[in-house]
Order: C-alpha cells, then sequence, then structure tokens
DNA sequence: TATTGTTATACTCTATAACTATA
DNA sequence: TATAGTTATAGAGTATAACAATA
C-alpha cells in the first residue's frame, strides 16, 4: 500500500523556483563547457580566470578570487596550472611584496581566441530555445542579479548580502 | 616588462554570456541553499530530489536521475540516506521487478516544508536585485531553456541536444 | 542481449585551518 | 596585529567501469 497517491502533486506548482533552476542549469552549462573545452587542453575554471584577466588586466590573486567567486586558497593550483602552461604570469607587486599581480599572456590571449568558438557553441546548444532578444534579456537579468557585478551597480553599494568564506 | 598592458581590454566586451553567468550562479545558488538548508539535516542533491519526489508522485531511480540530472549511479547513495532517514521509500515495481518505484513519505513532506522557507529566504536574497515582474521574467526564461521541461515543451520533441552519461 | 540498479573507484570541486612573508 | 598567498586536508560532487538481477 503506497504512503502517499498523486493527491500531493497538486500541492505544489509545477515551476521550479529561479534559484534552483539556475543551481541545474548551471550544471549541465558547466558539463558542457568541460566537453567543449577538453579539446583545447583547457578546463573551465582555468578558462574564467584567463577571460577574467583578459577583461580586467593586471589584478591581485585576491581580486582575482573574488570576481570568480571562488577560495583565494583554491585558486593558487589553477593559477600555477596556467602559469606553467605560459598562459598568465605572476609577479610580486613592488608596491606591497605581499602581493602577486597576475595577468594574462599573449599565449593565454591566443588560446582564449580558440575557445571562443567552444563556447559559442555551447551557448547556442543551450539556449536554443531562446531567440536572440530572450537571451539577451535572460543576459541582461543574469548580469544583474550576478555578484561581483560592477558594470551596473556602483561596486559593493553596502553590499546587501555579501557572502563570506572561513 | 609587462607583457600585456591595458590595450587588450578594450578587444572584450564587459558582459560576460548567459551561459557563463549561468554558470557562476548556480555555484553561488547552490552555496546559499546549502548554507540555509544545513539547520534542516538536509542538503541540496537530497533536498533536490523530495521536491521532485512530490511533484512528480511516484518515479522509477532511472526517470528520477534524469530528471534531476544527474548520474544514476550516484542518485543510489541519495535515497539510501533519504530513506535511512524516512524520508523516501522504495520498492520493487511489481510490472518489472529490474525497477525500484521511488516515493516521497508523509515525514519527507513534513521536511519539505520547512525546507520551503528556508528556499524562499535564500531567493529573496539572491534575486533582490530584481523586482518580482522580473523574477518571474527570469525564471520563466529558465524554465524554458531547462532540460527535463516538461511543462511547456512537449516532452523531449525530437531531443535536439541531448547530453548523455557514459 | 539489453536494461535497472548497485558497487567501487578515481577525479574534481569546495571549504577550512595552519603556516610564511610581508605590512 | 593584520593581510596576501600558500600548503595540506577533508568532504562533497561527478564520471566511469563492471557486476547481479531481471526482461
Amino acid at each position: 500500500m503506497p504512503l502517499l497517491s498523486p493527491e500531493p502533486r497538486t500541492l505544489s506548482p509545477a515551476l521550479a523556483t529561479p534559484g534552483l533552476l539556475v543551481a541545474q542549469l548551471g550544471r549541465a552549462a558547466t558539463r558542457r563547457y568541460k566537453a567543449a573545452l577538453s579539446p583545447i587542453g583547457l578546463k573551465p575554471r582555468p578558462t574564467a580566470a584567463l577571460m577574467q584577466l583578459r577583461r580586467e588586466g593586471p589584478i591581485s590573486q585576491q581580486a582575482l578570487a573574488e570576481s570568480l567567486d571562488i577560495d583565494p586558497a583554491n585558486l593558487v593550483a589553477v593559477l600555477n596550472q596556467l602559469e606553467h602552461e605560459g598562459l598568465a604570469t605572476r609577479r610580486r607587486d613592488p608596491a606591497d611584496r605581499r602581493r602577486h599581480v597576475v595577468e594574462i599572456t599573449k599565449r593565454g590571449v591566443k588560446r582564449l581566441d580558440q575557445v571562443e568558438r567552444a563556447i559559442s557553441e555551447v551557448e547556442d546548444a543551450l539556449f536554443s530555445a531562446l531567440d536572440p532578444d530572450e537571451r539577451l534579456q535572460l543576459q541582461q537579468l543574469l548580469a544583474r542579479v550576478s555578484p561581483g557585478n560592477y558594470w551596473c551597480s556602483a561596486e559593493a553599494d553596502a553590499d546587501p548580502e555579501g557572502f563570506e568564506y572561513r
């Protein structure tokens, strides 16, 4: 004898919340990026780091970790690998010798050129259900929600809901 | 002498693609869910499984794994735990004894009631930058993109870009 | 022979604490 | 005393292969 029959289905609406949707979709996206980047010899996180470095120019590890939303301790191995492959460099900041200034190399930029194609194929597959207008709409909504979202809100204005590591 | 100076910043637009945004936001969302669910004694994946079970009613492990977008092999431990805590049950399908029919229990439903509150607090924090209208808009766009998206497109119509495990 | 669920395993990702060198 | 980066480690998530039971 079943514990619960179909009745409970009427209790919950069919549509998942945006947060749950974004969590699930994000995993699917990462899986696809991983597969698409693999032939180029890159993984999602190092790739995201390179893209951020290209966008922002020279930057400290701490700032880079924050913009990637990963723990600074976990960024170390990523940068070791990128540096080892000659895609990024680290050097001490003369003004504060505790800091490392991280920078993308020419080779890193070239590698990113290959990446663009792979990325955009994944995008097309992921968002094929949306027309270009809707895709832009989605992009703009996500960008506004995104933390480290420095183009449209004035920096961290009071940091209304910052999430702390450690 | 720096390898690359600010010039390359002009090459790339400031806005990340929707796929990359969704990947990053998804990780942030999962992290917050994990923290919010922890006092209830649940983790994100088992919680997602319970929610799916409540939505869909009795269902095979295979189908559940597919709707959660996780590997069936990895669902086993999740269900062991849920069953051990009395939140879900497994029983053989008499019609095909290879199948396990999974079902949420009354206790599982009760536990989900507590979950709702935690979830909605996370939602509010995550999407505080959007007004209710925009949040709904985002939800609907994500729902259309989401795989296993059986409410608005007619099932897997030709499965245009299915992603295979193994 | 194919499918469902299971076990085992390897690998990656994430989080935390403790250390160093600099400030 | 505090901060930037590092190391080490434990835990969670992900992917794969091989197996038993059943179809």
